[in-house]
DNA sequence: ACACTAAACGCAAACGTGTGAGTTAATTAG
DNA sequence: CTAATTAACTCACACGTTTGCGTTTAGTGT
């Protein structure tokens, strides 16, 4: 192996000072141009590259950011995390990633880990557990040591900073109102992610959209718990669409819209004619299913590419306590597909 | 907010020098116990951490591993990706993830901005192009560079390195036999992935389980192409259930698993009574179509984990050269669930 | 011939940490 | 009572960069 080379090695071999080394690679005026050259070509062919780590030090910020996800196996993070790591790349930056695995005590861990320098910031989505336990201390103290902090989609309202998110108030709304307008009079609602704030949001826009159309909430065709094994464990005895006469499903993630799809299915009912079912989805799922699910899609890279924006910007924005906060929505698109019927 | 808390600023609000402070803190035989307390306690007070960048500097290590990967979207990479971040964590070591899109200049780019002392080891699995155009040169020369590399799944035979696979080949003849033994005589090779090593090593599987078994090998029971996009081209075309008379099909990814089971279910035949199928597939997809179909499971997150301790080991071992580099090789399992008959 | 100027480069400090080699002062042995 | 030992702490350098300022040298004008 090759020593590593350094200033100081090119300057030693080539008999002048490390600081004309260092101002020759950088052009500076200051360096005459024989010896830019030589230094140039010298550098080049000892295939320098300049110590990250020492000249972060220097600039006292590393162009890294911290993104930590709950679980990189939902499509959903994972298509925003590829978002993330795009705009991040394009824009110079590095991406340390963690999985908290919905833990929340992994997840002050993590933070705790590297907000030592390691990172200028973070992009998140809160943990379930956090969520459930309503713990934003960590995020604020990261926040009063100058780590600025982006979160996105699961979000706490309790904390000032940088937020991206769906409209899932707005998508439920305009979703459930949609298969009203197509015929149906009693639409279930089923969500096996009743304790994030996401779930508990596109539940009240099911409610919004029903009262809206004058139809009254029967809670009976109502399931909203908090995972998927209480939901696979629920849903057989909630699911009677003949004894409940559903002929809507609005479920707020893939499982219970796959989960509901098959029972539908298997109850020999006909999609979309005796049943239309929305869903939310970000797999491939939707698209495969027989017949493929109509859902709202959330636009999980451009959810992504909103928060690296935003956090690099506040990052690079050179004034006392740079823009305010701000909330950013992405909207979402009810992609219709083969179980809805067409207005 | 709080001036960042260092050891010259403790030091002088406690009349000590910046070298006490230091090993008081990391509990040197050299300081007395009462500053000790002193120390520590007020460290504690204005939450003191040490600059992690500093540190790095002096040791010349990141503990951080960057992790290369083709793409996130896909379930088998996320599975990996998960085993590296969870054994990563586990040994201290954090994850700058990089994702090629298959890219090579991507790849390169990649390697080349995080060789600088960012990271102090790769993790990665090639992109496609990369194995398309047989480049290698960056890994020769991150190897050059004294930065270790560990290649998963998608590797290069003509690069010296530590490397974690799936028994590709043997697992291959392992469920084409099974197909065998459970009564299939025209057994279809359907593959979306044929330049990838991986692809390549699958099918000659087939062809050497077929040969062990004395079937003739039927050219036209074959189709192997490059992309999802060229599968989906001629796919249709060559799946000709009745015409050629399949009873069964093995499929080398995902995609190529779930579109040949629609076709055949679009075709009325029956399964596993009809035709029997197996496919690779790594995502929740197989549990969950009807039937479920019987799969070639790679224990992603056991590859994952086995390459972070494979870097890790390596860049702890303190010996000139380090060990001989090995090749690990991750069993899988075959899945049997409703697409096979059983023996 | 002398002062002045500008070009080209070197010096040294700084970022924050870690560590071996001094430097004190107090204790102990002879 | 002096010399050796030890405890407790400070100094100074190193890691690899960057950068303002000081220094040298040569060139210019008068």
């Amino acid at each position: 192996m090759r020593p590593k080379a350094t200033l100081k090695q090119i300057a030693k071999e080539l008999n002048v000072s490390v600081s004309t080394v260092s101002k020759a690679l950088s052009n500076s005026p200051e360096i005459s141009e024989p010896t830019k050259i030589k230094v140039q070509e010298f550098a080049k062919l000892k295939n320098y590259k300049p110590n990250n780590i020492a000249v972060n030090l220097k600039s006292k910020r590393s162009k890294t950011i911290g993104v930590i996800i709950p679980n990189i196996l939902n499509p959903f993070f994972a298509k925003v995390f590829s978002g993330i790591e795009k705009t991040a790349n394009e824009r110079g930056y590095n991406v340390i990633t963690c999985i908290t695995n919905e833990s929340l005590k992994k997840e002050i861990h993590t933070m705790d880990m590297l907000s030592n320098g390691t990172i200028d910031g973070f992009i998140l989505s809160i943990s379930q557990e956090t969520q459930k336990e309503h713990e934003i201390k960590h995020f604020k103290e990261a926040i009063a040591d100058d780590i600025p902090i982006v979160m996105f989609d699961r979000i706490s309202t309790d904390v000032n900073c940088d937020k991206v998110i769906v409209d899932d108030f707005d998508s439920a709304v305009h979703a459930v109102t949609h298969l009203v307008k197509t015929g149906c009079k009693r639409i279930a609602l089923v969500s096996n992610i009743d304790n994030l704030s996401v779930g508990e949001l596109r539940a009240e826009g099911y409610l919004k959209a029903l009262e809206d159309n004058n139809i009254k909430i029967d809670e009976s065709l109502i399931l909203r718990v908090n995972s998927d094994e209480e939901f696979d464990e629920k849903f057989p005895g909630f699911f009677d669409v003949k004894g409940k006469k559903i002929d809507g499903v609005f479920a707020l993630e893939e499982h219970a819209s796959v989960t509901a799809m098959k029972a539908v299915l298997k109850g020999g009912f006909k999609i979309p004619e005796d049943i239309q079912l929305i869903g939310f989805a970000d797999g491939v799922w939707s698209r495969r299913l027989t017949p493929s699910l109509s859902t709202v899609s959330q636009h999980g890279p451009e959810i992504g590419e909103a928060a690296a924006e935003l956090l690099i910007d506040r990052l690079e924005d050179k004034s006392e306590d740079g823009p305010e906060y701000q909330t950013r929505i992405i909207k979402t698109e009810l992609r219709q597909r083969e179980s809805t019927r067409k207005l």
